[in-house]
DNA sequence: ATTGATTCTTAGAATCATTCTAATTTAGCA
DNA sequence: TGCTAAATTAGAATGATTCTAAGAATCAAT
């Protein structure tokens, strides 16, 4: 199965590198395009496996460094369960996790904007806020549950 | 300088690991005083450096798990900012934290309960929820800051 | 106290995710 | 075409953590 990028994605992939002075590479085109293609917030090997089966010379340190240039511009989201490999995350709207301990599974959950202004008035005034992490940890429902709804 | 757990903190720890089949060992009882006299948010080897001058078989290993069981037994939190050591935290009440990316400095941020029942409604209902962390990453002001808790 | 069972601690080896290094390769431009 | 800077690569290095196997401490019952 071929991944690609929508011509939309390609666009803001590139508008977001070019605004830092980064190039929109084959492998950070690819490496975007397969996060994209997972729902299951994978981690960089997950990502080097699935991406090399259609890049074959792809190294693994090129993910890391693809995966951090594209966190870094704002088109993934790093997620860190504690301790264990990093995950990404190509949902960019604001959003906290749930981590199901027993599945391992990662949920995103939408985060209402009044919330996120709730949380950042805790801070005193003159704390820069770049970024804030919400993580649940906990059990999701058995698939028992959840498919008799 | 003695690092020494008041009577309580004594009865806490015992109580805490004999709830779960533990005991309260000598350098069970060294870890988490280290750890309570600290401010800092300490890391595995920090606790290790600074413990083993008032006992210096100890172990990097047994700093390792111990911290483990403590925070199995709620006696300290795990703190994971992203990527690099965990930390931990004496402090047991609800809190946040704030990571100040120019200093490394960690903050906790008090964290009111009505906040944190508005997080968890954000949650469907049968998910069962056993821990929430929170981090804001940013810049704190220059002039150094105190905790607030 | 001695025995035996169990839990803890220890030192060092092993592991795993990540970062670094140095050598190419690639792309854009003079 | 040739120059320069940026990007990629494979493999080595790092660093935090976990594992392993052996030795010590604890505790209950003799």
């Amino acid at each position: 199965m071929q991944t690609e990028l929508t011509a939309t994605a390609k666009q803001l992939l590139s508008t977001a590198l070019e605004r830092k002075g980064l190039k929109a590479t084959r492998q950070r085109a690819h490496i975007f395009a397969v996060v994209k293609a997972c729902r299951t917030h994978p981690t960089a090997s997950q990502v080097y496996r699935r991406a090399k089966q259609e890049m074959p010379h792809l190294s693994l340190a090129t993910v890391y460094n693809s995966l951090e240039t594209l966190a870094n511009c704002g088109l993934v989201r790093s997620v860190q369960l504690d301790r264990g490999p990093t995950h990404y995350c190509p949902n960019l709207s604001k959003h906290a996790h749930f981590h199901c301990k027993r599945t391992g599974q990662l949920y995103d959950i939408k985060l209402p904007e009044a919330l996120v202004g709730e949380l950042k008035a805790l801070l005193p005034n003159d704390f820069q806020i770049d970024s804030l992490d919400i993580a649940f940890h906990g059990n999701s429902p058995s698939e028992s549950a959840v498919n008799s709804t």
